[in-house]
DNA sequence: GTTCTTGCAAAAGCTTTGCAGGAAG
DNA sequence: CTTCCTGCAAAGCTTTTGCAAGAAC
């Protein structure tokens, strides 16, 4: 069993290391320069599998790199998005969160106890057909969460009503 | 032509005035105090019948009384929102705005062009729908935009392809 | 060698908070 | 007279920018 994790452990790795592999050569071929702090935040990014906000990503990065500054996140989080490798989104009114492009999906964040569901695009479907036939308009429902409440806290809120 | 404008100006100063005493008893009956700001900021809420960020309506209430500060602005606007007087809109990266309650409805905003699309709650029922049905969540689609492309950026976006 | 990146410092934009004086009730 | 509000100043948090030194190609 121990061998198992540990193979998963390298397989994971290994998909790692594909995965920044191939976002550097993307960057080279865009005419950028591979970077000690770019490749390490990549990394990250790809390792956080969800959403980091530029501060905690800064602390994922100093552990292997301790003097890039919060600033060269945030100028590199810019590229990568610029390059379409990463998207940005709003989960409330803290930081902006990242993740990899490649995990595309919506987010529903509850207002009373701050749960993340994330739920994918289909559910997002219907709204984008009636957007553009009634305002011919483009909806990505993407860059900001939409806002609610989970089931729980609906329920907590029934129970006691104000 | 000109009384006629005058009546419907005056009408209109009427219900004004009408709602801003509705709110200052809903304040008073709260046992909150009514002062000349919270006077002020109500009425600029009124009459802005629309978005308006804290900034802005800042100087609208500074045309009657140039002391008041921004932090009471933001104070008050808090207060009101705990009242549910107005709620306030994330429309894009920059400052929140603020409108009535009573002006309830979503917003669409155009992430080439910022043309904000004010829409119907009608428009999120399916998305509210299947929200509650698969995620047992319960959507509230106000507090921030949905981003996208308005029609005729989209027109242009796609004539000129990347 | 040239151009792109970085780290640092500083600032900008939005919002919140502590406090002491003043107004509302 | 008591409690709540206000203005001011200061700070907080997130993000951006100018610049000179350094790294990538």
């Amino acid at each position: 069993m121990l061998a198992a994790v540990r193979a998963q452990a390298t397989d994971e790795q290994g998909r790692v290391d594909e995965t920044v592999e191939r976002i550097v050569e993307l960057l080279r071929s865009m005419g950028h320069r591979v970077t000690t702090p770019r490749r390490f935040l990549i990394r990250c990014l790809i390792e956080a599998g969800g959403h980091r906000t530029a501060v905690e990503l800064a602390a994922e990065v100093h552990g292997r790199a301790p003097d890039v500054h919060i600033s060269t996140i945030y100028r590199n989080l810019e590229e990568l998005e610029r390059l379409g490798v990463i998207e940005h989104v709003h989960l409330g009114h803290g930081a902006a969160t990242y993740h990899l492009a490649s995990e595309h999906h919506g987010h529903l964040v509850c207002s009373d106890c701050g749960v993340i569901v994330e739920v994918p695009d289909e559910l997002f479907r219907s709204l984008e057909r009636s957007a553009r036939a009634k305002y011919g308009f483009a909806i990505d429902a993407h860059h900001f969460a939409t806002l609610g409440r989970c089931e729980s806290c609906e329920r907590a809120a029934s129970s006691t009503p104000a």
